[in-house]
RNA sequence: GGAGAGGUGGCUGAGCGGUUGAAAGCGGCACACUGCUAAUGUGUUAUACGAGCUUUUACUCGUAUCGGGGGUUCGAAUCCCCCCCUCUCCGCCA
């Protein structure tokens, strides 16, 4: 949620800035302006007839003021109801906005993305390349057909060495991010209504997730949950900057028919995923996400795969962020390259959503700046990992970085 | 699933219809005292919104907030209803 004071302060900036990701959609800040003025008037008009009555009711009143009053909370309970009315549009009228987005960040929509950093290479392989289904399903590690008869389409099991290098991955991220100083965290994978409100994914994602009959849904994605996991608190200075990570499987209904270039493990109902956040300061959030991104980087190249990081334009990044990098794997099979990590500035977006605040230098308090990124999420990993480092009798070899996390050591998986 | 107890400020904990934004203690902050530290004394100590004043900081006034929502009353932390959460006991259970 945009700050409303910014907005009535500095509206032509806000304006600006939403424009490059809005085009020439009905934007409404003056609306909104209009909004706030009657809220205000309607405030004052309401406090006034309240500070009378309580001053009327400081001590007992004698039964002609006991009238008045009567009369008087009848106008107050009219005035409430426009001023709820208010309130609500008001709030719903801001909350759509998406968040301003950082000066660099282009204008447009996806067509503008600017790839700024490039790893590794194509490299061609002498022989005709398998897609990761063919290779998972001949080196017996994925295992498609029985999923599909347990859950249905768009799930898959792990199993052999499938199972053991995906295993490996996770704890390949859980060690890099504990070394860096990230708190670990398993969070619940169902959460209630107000936190997928408070993470921004209801309204708008409501279609997306899966909910149980409890009132419930299933996590989506841990941002969820670690964004929630401060709200309505009050931090201390010195303990910013908070890290967190969290090991969470996500589960998104992906409604819809799926494309043929999004078949096998590109995008399914339930995937594994690690999650980096971060709590900081106003003035530490631009150093805090270069650490992030280059943390999430330095993941992705100890495994030696070949990606791109891409600087999305302001369009493509999701609504509560300012500024988001994509770090994208190459899938020869496909010849594109698919999103692995996401890492995004939210500035004080989310937090004033959830009311994350911390207790200022002066003792004021003031809301914290949010960050998060993946590191990493596995589902494209594992087609990236297959594909580019298979062999021509369709064996695929391990990276090295994950060996010593492998509960089977070996160099390379090999058809049984 | 059943029965009971409870949710008050940063924390512990009183209040159970009016002067209570809330006793007391702890903690925090400021000042004083002290050769330093410790100890002691005095004062201070929530947040949001609105209005006023002001160059800003500050300050003044008002409104709301004692788990959340609704109700009763001239007046609610205090009474009533619904919901959420915590604890104890019983039942069920991978």
């Amino acid at each position: 949620m945009l700050d409303i004071r910014k907005i009535r302060e500095d509206k032509d900036n806000v304006e600006q800035s939403l424009r490059k990701r809005m085009g020439d959609t009905e934007i409404g800040l003056d609306e909104i302006i209009k909004l706030d003025d009657q809220r205000k008037e309607i405030t004052k008009s309401l406090e006034e007839i309240k500070a009378e009555k309580n001053k009327l009711s400081k001590s007992k009143p004698d039964e002609e003021t006991i009238k008045s009053i009567k009369e008087n909370n009848l106008k107050i309970k009219e005035i409430e109801e426009s001023l709820s009315s208010i309130e609500s549009n008001l709030k719903e009228k801001l909350s759509a906005l998406p968040n301003i987005v950082a000066p660099e960040v282009l204008s447009g929509g996806k067509e503008n993305n600017k790839v700024s950093y490039t790893f590794g290479d194509k490299k061609e392989l002498p022989f005709k390349i398998k897609d990761h289904v063919e290779l998972a399903e001949s080196l017996d590690i994925i295992d498609y057909k029985r999923a599909a008869k347990m859950s249905g389409s768009g799930f898959w099991i792990y199993k052999n060495e499938g199972a053991i290098l995906e295993w490996a991955l996770l704890n390949y991220f859980a060690d890099f991010h504990t070394k860096n100083n990230y708190n670990f965290i398993i969070p619940p994978f169902m959460l209630n209504e107000a936190s997928a409100y408070a993470s921004g994914h209801i309204p708008k994602f409501r279609d997306d997730l899966f909910w149980v009959e409890d009132g419930l849904c299933l996590n989506a994605t841990s941002e969820m949950m670690l964004g929630n996991y401060h709200r309505e608190e009050i931090l201390k200075d010195s303990e910013l900057p908070l890290k967190y990570f969290a090991y969470s499987p996500c589960f998104r209904r992906e409604a819809g028919s799926y494309r043929q270039e999004e078949r096998g493990m590109i995008r399914g109902h339930q995937f594994n995923k690690i999650e980096m956040f971060q709590y900081v300061k106003p003035d530490d959030s631009w150093n805090a996400f270069n650490e992030m991104k280059n943390q999430a980087t330095e993941i992705l190249k100890g495994l030696d795969l070949h990606f791109q990081i891409s600087d999305l334009a302001a369009g493509d990044c999701s609504s509560a962020m300012a500024k988001t990098v994509d770090l994208e794997v190459w899938i020869p099979s496909m010849g594109i390259y698919k999103e692995v990590s996401s890492v995004s500035n939210a500035l004080d977006y989310q937090s004033r959503r959830g009311n994350v605040r911390f207790k200022n230098k002066e003792g004021k308090n003031e809301f914290v700046h949010t960050l998060n990124a993946s590191g990493l999420a596995t589902s494209r990993l594992l087609p990236a990992i297959l594909e580019q480092n298979q062999q021509e009798d369709g064996s695929v070899l391990i990276p090295e970085v994950l060996k010593p996390f492998m509960l089977k050591k070996i160099d390379k998986i090999t058809k049984k």
